[in-house]
RNA sequence: GUGGGUAUAGCUCAGCUGGUUAGAGCGCCAGGUUGUGGCCCUGGAGGUCGCCGGUUCGAAUCCGGUUACUCACCCCA
């Protein structure tokens, strides 16, 4: 095992990369500010049962995807592999269902899925996701959809496509799965083998499969939005209504399905073309069962989880998100012995005063500092010599401009900060 | 879990059919300017050629394995 190296589908975020992560979190706080969502910080694993209980006992994430451990009092523990279920927890568990309604969340961290890595997939990844608990409303799926939406917008992506669906609830679901199978039953021996496999126990996901025979048969196959109940109907024709008043722009997928369980009525993925075969930047829908399932009172909910990697895959693919390069206020130059013991009081003293003040401190050469200068890309140069010091000043140079004049030092500040405006 | 591609300096990559001290550009350090950046010039540091084994007189080069990266399948953010 390599000691330096990270382990299998990690990485190390810093530089000019940590950079667009720092102004990507902080459109993302803005935004849920605005939306008036409260940040949740969930822990980074959970008991087990809470993602098997939750996510589903079938679904791949479950049966083959998680960092599962027994911990040393011997309770299986597992690192998230989503959000939405340790929001749920939280939310059952500090009661918050008894202050006012609906209650808005969001959380933004680290999920973990053991999975081969590949363009846009790791194995500890990031997640910016919010939930909204205790209302049904459609208004407020509509809201999960816009707010991801306009988040995209301000951060200037633009080549995203919202696919939208229902896939009903357990009331109108059962019936449409059956005239699903029995459409597909005569065509079964002809489909790939994970369709084959899944065709009795979950029938609906063989809707999006990708193998092109398979893709064939299912072409005419019976549309669930056509076997909506009645109440299912009726939400999915508000939802709809709500975006097209809120100029959403959104695709219908009738063949949408989402790959756990908890999902009921809407169901919505945001695809960005170019990232290779990970093309969902977010994802989310209305899990109206799962508080129940989790051993709360039933109450509806709704969320969205977006992939910040792939977010950030997408915007620099686009190229218009670099945030500003950050440069040093200034950066003294001085000779070494007293005219060292001077620079730094200024340096400290600039600090002080908000300004980002760097110095020599590998002995070089005027000439060497002046170079790291440059690199800095500092905007002043405070050269520091005995001369000027007896005579209590410094040279302040202007490194865009190249021009240079000697400056008191009781207001070197003063002209720093007055150049920066 | 399955399949393809790749692995040489901090970075991007050369290195032909195996042949002496493994190269370039960029970056880094120093000098050209005994107190002045960007451009230019000169020099320098830096490499167990991913790792293990095999073939061979001789392997960065061929073969096998392994690990990692990468792309795709599966699945998903």
């Amino acid at each position: 095992m390599a000691l330096t190296t990270s382990p299998r589908g990690t990485a190390d975020i810093f530089g000019s990369n940590l950079e667009t992560w720092l102004k990507l979190e902080g459109y993302i706080r803005d935004i849920c500010r605005t939306y008036g969502y409260q940040e949740l910080r969930t822990p980074m694993f959970e008991h087990t049962e809470l993602f098997q209980r939750g996510i589903g006992e079938t679904t791949d994430i479950v049966e083959k995807e998680m960092y599962t451990f027994t911990d040393r009092g011997g309770r299986s523990i597992t690192l998230r592999p989503e959000g939405t279920a340790p929001v749920v927890r939280a939310f059952l568990e500090h009661n918050m269902g008894q202050g006012p309604l609906p209650v808005k969340l969001f959380y933004l961290g680290p999920m973990f899925r053991y999975e081969r890595p590949q363009a846009g997939r790791y194995r500890q990844f990031h997640q910016f996701g919010l939930e909204v608990l205790g209302s049904a409303d459609p208004l407020l799926d509509v809201e999960t959809i816009l707010l991801p939406v306009e988040l995209y917008k301000t951060c200037g992506l633009e080549g995203f496509v919202v696919e939208l669906n229902s896939i009903g609830c357990p009331e109108c679901r059962p019936r449409y799965r059956d005239e699903l199978k029995e459409y597909i039953r005569p065509h079964i021996g002809e489909m790939c083998s994970s369709c084959q496999a899944r065709f009795e126990r979950n029938p609906m996901r063989l809707l999006d499969c990708k193998n092109e025979g398979c893709r064939k048969v299912l072409a005419g196959a019976p549309v669930i939005t056509d076997y909506l109940c009645p109440g299912c109907a009726e939400h999915f024709a508000q939802v709809r209504s709500y975006l097209d008043v809120l100029e959403v722009e959104y695709v219908l997928n009738p063949k949408l399905v989402r790959g756990f369980d908890y999902y009921t009525r809407t169901v919505f993925e945001v695809t960005f073309a170019g990232l290779g075969a990970q093309n969902a930047i977010g994802a989310g829908g209305r899990y109206d069962g799962l508080i129940e399932e989790v051993g709360g009172s039933p109450t509806p909910a709704v969320g969205f989880a977006v992939g910040v990697e792939r977010l950030l895959l997408a915007l620099e693919s686009e190229g218009s998100f670099a945030p500003e390069a950050r440069r040093p206020d200034a950066f003294i130059v001085q000779f070494g012995g007293e005219t060292k013991v001077r620079a730094a009081k200024l340096m400290y003293e600039l600090r002080r005063a908000g300004l980002h003040a760097e110095m020599d401190h590998l002995s070089r050469s005027v000439r060497a500092q002046m170079k790291a200068a440059n690199r800095l890309n500092a905007r002043w140069v405070l050269i520091l010599g005995e001369e000027e010091l007896l005579a209590g000043q410094a040279k302040l140079k202007d490194m865009d401009r190249g021009t240079e004049e000697l400056v008191d030092l009781a207001v070197v500040r003063q002209h720093i900060q007055v150049g920066e405006e």
